[in-house]
DNA sequence: CGCACCTTTGAATGAGATCAAAGATGGTGG
DNA sequence: CCACCATCTTTGATCTCATTCAAAGGTGCG
């Protein structure tokens, strides 16, 4: 699945695409809430989401959380340990999950054997930081209802690239205090901003179900950036 | 200075040192308050800041902006060219400053020949997004005085691993509208913040030389994690 | 010296937090 | 299958921290 995940920005030789699926092996299942990672304790090992939801968060000495990212299907978790020895993160179930499991050594080992992997694995951590950089504008310089919005886009958008999204509707097993902990405002907020956007036409609620009724108006309430393609000309030549 | 930079979680190849030279070549100034990349312009070149301080920023269609990092001496910046056609963010010059310039292919390069420095780039990039995170938890969940605190707190050992401070000072060319961008606060409570903490003995200020009196206290209000060595085991072997 | 920009301070306002309690939902075990 | 309990959502009232607006000092540069 890693694969289909590179093999976006270019194509991957048979060889490449070998060596990423031996990442796949380990395959492990946790129940949701379980940690897969625990702030402050040692790490070595990452992983691929093959399944369900998870978040990775920093817990605050004065009882505070904060939600850094929500990791579906194909992504790649816990990278972390490729510069902390301790995790600086925790990351949590948010449902069942199954993921794929490997130790940091074959992150090393694909540098060296697939120069190329190395880079498009670069290139996706900058995509990242960038999806953080834009949370931390939309909870530093927007207002609540917006902050939500973003949230709303984000996901929504991301659901729809892995095919996730049935008719305008989405899935979001998310509790408000979970929103309120990814957007910086209390679980009481989230709901009375939720129940705005809803009043106000932009998404239609029922249980944990989302429907986006009108993504112009909702990215734009969020001041949503929506980045441009990426693009491969720099990357060196498969090996 | 890259070279040392990276340098510090191995001890880099002769020939790995000669590679990363290569990249310093092409020198460029530029004075304060000038713009080296653009939001939405497209970007094609990285920069390694030589002296002097940039940002690094997000501006919003509702004028907000949010200062996403300060770069130094040694930091490598506009690695979102490597994942995005047009940047995703602004960098300006906080002070006269002095970059080396060279376009993302030379990125190819390294990885390629060098595939060692490639998993160097990714750990500081992971370092960088860590370092990120701890904003976006700062911002999102505590009070106007601790992200005060944490910024001065990220600053100040910042600059004492480069060993600008001297006897407890520093140099901090900001004004207050411009941390107040950076904590996501009004440059109004920026002001109040910061004379409460000198007031409270915390720090010291006089003009832009800002003192640290209490590095303990200031960084336990700050709730401000201090991150653990980084550890190179993973690494592929020099070629 | 004078102007632009920055810092400081005060008063009024407002967005979001906090506190509290009443519905809704869903998973579990009897 | 149903009842119960834990968890989550919803709503109201009040409070507080940070923003906004305004204006008076400082500072440094041309």
């Amino acid at each position: 699945m890693l694969v289909q995940r590179l093999g976006h920005l270019v194509r991957l030789t048979p060889d490449e695409q070998a060596s990423l699926r031996l990442l796949e092996g380990q395959r492990r299942s946790y129940r949701r809430g379980s940690q897969i990672l625990c702030q402050g304790e040692p790490a070595s090992e990452l992983f691929i989401v093959r399944d369900g939801w998870l978040h990775s968060s920093v817990v605050l000495g004065s009882g505070g959380r904060q939600i850094l990212r929500f990791h579906f299907r194909s992504d790649l978790v816990g990278g972390a340990c490729l510069a902390f020895r301790e995790s600086p993160e925790t990351v949590t179930a948010v449902t069942d999950v199954t993921v794929s499991q490997f130790s940091r050594e074959r992150i090393g080992d694909l540098f060296e054997n697939h120069p190329r992997i190395g880079a498009l694995l670069f290139a996706i951590s900058v995509e990242e930081r960038v999806s953080l950089t834009d949370r931390l504008a939309s909870i530093g310089r927007t207002s609540a209802r917006a902050r939500v919005s973003a949230l709303l886009c984000e996901l929504y958008q991301r659901m729809r690239l892995l095919g996730l999204i049935a008719d305008g509707g989405m899935q979001l097993p998310l509790t408000q205090e979970e929103i309120g902990d990814a957007t910086g405002l209390t679980a009481v907020h989230v709901n009375r901003m939720m129940r705005a956007l809803a009043e106000d036409g932009l998404i239609a609620r029922n249980g944990s179900q989302v429907r986006v009724l009108d993504e112009t108006r909702l990215c734009a309430e969020a001041q949503f950036a929506d980045r441009s393609e990426a693009d491969g000309d720099w990357l060196p030549r498969p090996r």
